[in-house]
DNA sequence: GAGTGGTCTAGACCACGGC
DNA sequence: CCGTGGTCTAGACCACTCC
C-alpha cells in the first residue's frame, strides 16, 4: 500500500533526471510523446496527463506538429496562481499589491548593494525618458524602471515573483498610470526621481521611503477604483 | 485560425464557472469525470488532462474512488514552484530567504497596525514557551511566532507566499535550529524578544531592526552550510 | 510525406470508498 | 455491489511543421 505513486509521477520524474543530467537543455526537445510511452511502458494517456502536468509547473511547452520542449516558464504557473486566486476572491489587487510593495522594497535594498557605473547611466536614461518622453512612453519608463532595480537585486526568484505579480496587475497599473492628473504625475515623477537620486547616492533608507510613498499612492489609487472610480 | 483553444479549457473554464457561480463550494465535489464527458462532450482523455491541470493549480484534489472535489490548494502549487526552482538550480535557499524577509518584514508592518489585546496575549504566550520549553517546544514556538506574525497581517496573498517559501526550506531552517549553539541561541531568543517588544508597543521601526537582524542571521548560518559546513 | 501533438472511440480492468 | 478515479488497448483522424 502506501506509496502507490500514479503513473504519470513515472514520466515527471524520468523529464525531471534527464534535464538534470543536462542530457537535455532549456529550449531542447524532449522523446515524443510515442518514444517515452514505450520507453516507460505507459499509455499515451498517462504520458499526456504528465506532459499536462509539466507544461502546468512551466517546465515544458507544446508546439502543435514540433514536440514538447523543455523551458523555463514558471513564472507564467505564477501569474496562474496569482490570478486565480483574485478569480475566487481569495485576494484583491490591493493584496497583491502590498506583496509587491514588499518585493521592491527588499529588491532596492539589494540593488544599491549592487550599484555599478554602467547601472546608474542605464537608470539614468530611463529617468530622462520618464521626465521629458510623451505619456505613453513615460509609461514604458516607469515599467523599465522598475524592472531595472528587481534586475540589478541579482535575485533570480525575486524577479520571477515580482514578474509574476506584475502581470497580473498589469492592467490595472496601466489605467492608473493612463488616468492620471497631472497634479499626480508630478508626485509620479517626484517620487521615482528620488528613488533613483538614492540608487546613485547610496542613500537606502531614504530611497525606500520613497518606494513606500510610490507604493502608497498605487494604494490610493486601487482603493479609488474599488470605490466605483 | 489563431484561437483554437485546446479542448482542455472547456472544462476549466465550465469548473472556474461552476465555482465562480457558487454551485459548488469549497470541499465539495465537482461532477465525475464520465459526466464531464457528457456534458461536455469530449473524451475521458481530454477531460482528465483538464482536470489534471486544475489540480496542478491547486483548485481541485483527486480522491480515489470517491471524486473530484474544489479545494484551495494553491499554495502547494506555489510552494512546487519553488521547490522546482531550487531542483533546476535557478536559484538557493538564500535566495529564497531572501523572499522570507521581505515577505515577513511587510507581513510585520501590517501586523503591528492591526494589534489588539488578545493578539498581544497569544503571542505573549508563545514567546513564554520559547524562553522555557525544551528545545523542540523551542523551535515549535518558532514557528507559531512567526506563523502568527503573518496571520495577524490579514494578507491572504501573503500569508500563502510565506507558507510556500516556509514549506520549501523548511528541512534547512529545522537543521539550522537543531543545530544551534546556546550562543547563538541567545541572539536568537532575544531578537524574537525584541520583535515582541515592538510589535507590543507599536514600534514598527526598532522591529524591523529585530527581523532583519534575524534573517541576517539565517543568511549567515545557509553561508556556512553552502561552504560544506 | 513523415513526424508530432491534439483528440477521439469504445470499450476494458483494477483499486478504492461507501452503502 | 456500485460509483469513482487510475490506467490501459489498439487503433484512428486531424492539424501543424519541416523537408
Amino acid at each position: 500500500m502506501a506509496e502507490t505513486q500514479k503513473a504519470y509521477f513515472q514520466v515527471i520524474d524520468y523529464i525531471k533526471q534527464l534535464a538534470k543530467e543536462q542530457k537535455i537543455v532549456f529550449g531542447g526537445k524532449i522523446p515524443s510523446e510515442r518514444e517515452l510511452m514505450e520507453t516507460l511502458e505507459l499509455s499515451r494517456n498517462s504520458v499526456r496527463e504528465a506532459l499536462r502536468s509539466l507544461e502546468n509547473m512551466g517546465i515544458i511547452e507544446s508546439r502543435h506538429g514540433k514536440g514538447n520542449f523543455l523551458v523555463n516558464h514558471m513564472g507564467r504557473s505564477l501569474s496562474s496562481v496569482f490570478s486565480m486566486m483574485i478569480f475566487m476572491k481569495q485576494s484583491d489587487y490591493r493584496d497583491l499589491n502590498t506583496l509587491r510593495r514588499a518585493m521592491e522594497t527588499q529588491a532596492y535594498l539589494l540593488a544599491v548593494e549592487r550599484m555599478d557605473e554602467e547601472k546608474k547611466k542605464k537608470i539614468a536614461a530611463i529617468i530622462k525618458t520618464m521626465k521629458n518622453g510623451s505619456h505613453k512612453e513615460q509609461i514604458q519608463a516607469d515599467h523599465d524602471f522598475h524592472r531595472a532595480i528587481i534586475e540589478y537585486s541579482g535575485n533570480q526568484m525575486l524577479a520571477l515573483m515580482m514578474d509574476a505579480l506584475s502581470e497580473v496587475c498589469e492592467d490595472e497599473i496601466t489605467l492608473i498610470l493612463e488616468n492620471a492628473t497631472t497634479e499626480y504625475v508630478d508626485i509620479w515623477l517626484e517620487v521615482h526621481g528620488k528613488m533613483y537620486e538614492c540608487l546613485v547616492d547610496e542613500k537606502p533608507e531614504e530611497g525606500i521611503e520613497a518606494v513606500m510613498k510610490h507604493y502608497e499612492w498605487i494604494d490610493n489609487e486601487l482603493k479609488k477604483m474599488e470605490n466605483g472610480f
